[in-house]
DNA sequence: AGTCTTTGTCGAAGCGCTTCGACAACCTAT
DNA sequence: ATAGGTTGTCGAAGCGCTTCGACAAAGACT
């Protein structure tokens, strides 16, 4: 392992000016700087990330804390997580992969040891109890979703309100007076996460001003979740011809559940989803739908912390703004039948 | 933030009991260890990480190399990802998270730096261009995945020539003579990713000596590139009664075009799928499939890891045996019509 | 020519921990 | 009672780096 001070000797220099040239932190002449950059490169010389840490007091590792629970979006999670570690890459930085398993414990751990600059926490909860830890410590940290109170907080997510709201608009303009929304599993409300909350809160209050019909049912995934979930929605409301899904997982049982009852998408039936882009091309009918913008979130959950990280950078909540892409799952509400 | 120092004196000892206590490397007085548990534990100690790994030259750190593509197996990276970092944490390491973006240069920044004491590496490619250095340098690592030559490395993957061989078994001996097997995207093969080759490899053997018919297509996901290989194979074999899925995001488009077809699953058509048990439960049939055991590959990679950085372990290829699970997709092949 | 900056380099201290050798203090066996 | 082991603790060195203050050397002024 060569270290510091054998570049040095190499380049006939002291082993500070080595560390400034690697750091830029002082001038140095551009004859030595090269030198000792021959140097470097001659002997394949690659800091000691632990004496780095140690000196410097920052170790340019990023902390992302990912749910263990694999019960929802996990093609979401991984793209954040992959977005992260790229975004970080960019920035000087290398990611550490934490589970929520540890919970608060691995809050403390990693603060109390130095062993990240900051962190990232996924599938926030509305009263997380890792929040308190967070506003204790002088640590950066971003959250990526919306816990019930930001204060001291920075946070990223996709704007789940106006979600909803995007998603009744579509709908009703179409001529939709009845639609049902499959939500999260059962599991995500209890868990309050929020999200699958503010979904609805934005499809509830836009639903209200445009004089559209909502009935709202969360569902497992999978097909017989799915059809229990169906029937009942058509009992209690069988003039439904718009439906809002908002577990990925449902999209595809929801739709052949509508083939084999024979009502065309779009003709008589139209659906947006709330997914990845990736799903909504995918499925069975090419999904109009509210992207789930993973990447981005993971980029600018990264940035808000390198940026806080050099210093400037307040706590501040970021609500990406949603877009909704028409594909052919919507179309005109058809006439009512007379 | 408390040092060793401050707890030692808190404790009315040296920093190098207090150490002692910690390692427990050298015998220490009940009294004694008790005391300084109960500093720690007051003071809230917790062992800075990079002057640990300074002064002992290890960094308790396991670095993940996961693929920074996303089209295949999104969920299986994630429960492998997941597992590591869980099993990680049971034996005192913390996972970074690396992207496969930086290539062999991150293999490099990893070891030269002391970074992380050991790796493991998914998506392993045959002719990877990481394995020279892996085999260069005296950092353990373990592949998820196979290559070409496997001398002087250690291996976890599923059986996938026995997994190829199970699925032929299970349908020849149900009667089926006629087998199509819907592969992985063509960009898996091109890519050389060898999972592919060995599982047509397993099914072509067995066929051959089972005398039964089989034709494989590649394969890419969603129900567009489904159709249009559903088509081609029944023009080319219109007898085919049983069928074997390798790309999960193939397997509802089939099942979705059999039933427009009006052909019954498993009455008319038997359908195997090799993909993790929830997808296989969550399908619109239940289907009989071999399960990848993503968890337990993550498993197995950490603790061969692990015994190989505390001195036990061994070079070896570790070949998880594929399990059948018979669900309701798969069923005796009809009778030849007359 | 002499003073004042600026620029480039160096030496040394110190980050918080591990670990080695030293050494009292205490047993145990003769 | 004495030599020979244990056992428990300590002091000091050192891991490889960053960073501060010092200081020659060179340039910019009067």
């Amino acid at each position: 392992m060569v270290t510091l001070a054998e570049v040095a000797q190499h380049a006939g220099v002291s082993a500070s000016t080595v560390s400034y040239v690697l750091s830029g932190k002082r001038s140095i002449s551009t004859t030595t700087r090269q030198r000792v950059e021959q140097s470097i490169r001659e002997l394949g010389y690659h800091p000691n990330a632990g004496a780095r840490a140690l000196a410097s007091n920052k170790s340019n590792i990023i902390a992302l804390m990912i749910p263990l629970r694999t019960d929802m979006y996990v093609p979401v999670m991984m793209e954040i997580a992959i977005a992260v570690a790229t975004t970080a890459r960019t920035h000087g930085y290398d990611v550490l992969l934490l589970t929520g398993e540890e919970g608060p414990d691995a809050v403390r751990r990693v603060t109390g040891s130095g062993l990240a600059d900051a962190m990232i926490l996924m599938d926030v909860e509305l009263d997380d109890e890792r929040l308190p830890l967070l506003r204790g410590t002088d640590q950066p940290s971003v959250l990526i979703g919306l816990p019930a109170d930001t204060t001291g907080l920075t946070c990223v997510d996709l704007d789940f309100k106006a979600t909803g709201a995007l998603c009744v608009e579509h709908l009703a303009k179409l001529g939709h007076r009845d639609i049902a929304v499959i939500g999260e599993a059962p599991a995500v409300y209890e868990r309050h996460t929020g999200f699958a909350e503010r979904t609805l809160d934005g499809l509830r209050s836009r639903a209200q001003e445009l004089g559209v019909r909502l009935l709202h049912r969360p569902c497992d995934g999978g097909y017989d979740a799915m059809a229990v979930t169906f029937a009942r929605v058509l009992d209690e409301r069988p003039g439904t011809t718009g439906f809002v899904v908002q577990n990925e997982s449902a999209v595809e049982p929801l739709l052949a559940l509508l083939r084999q009852q024979g009502r065309a998408v779009p003709e008589d039936v139209s659906v947006v989803a709330i997914c990845p882009d990736q799903v909504a091309v995918q499925a069975s009918v090419r999904l109009t739908s509210v992207a789930i913008p993973a990447q981005e979130m993971g980029r600018h959950a990264v940035e808000r912390l390198v940026a806080k990280l050099e210093g400037h950078g307040t706590d501040e909540v970021v609500l990406i703004a949603p877009e909704l892409t028409v594909r052919t799952s919507t179309g005109p509400a058809p006439a009512v039948a007379s």
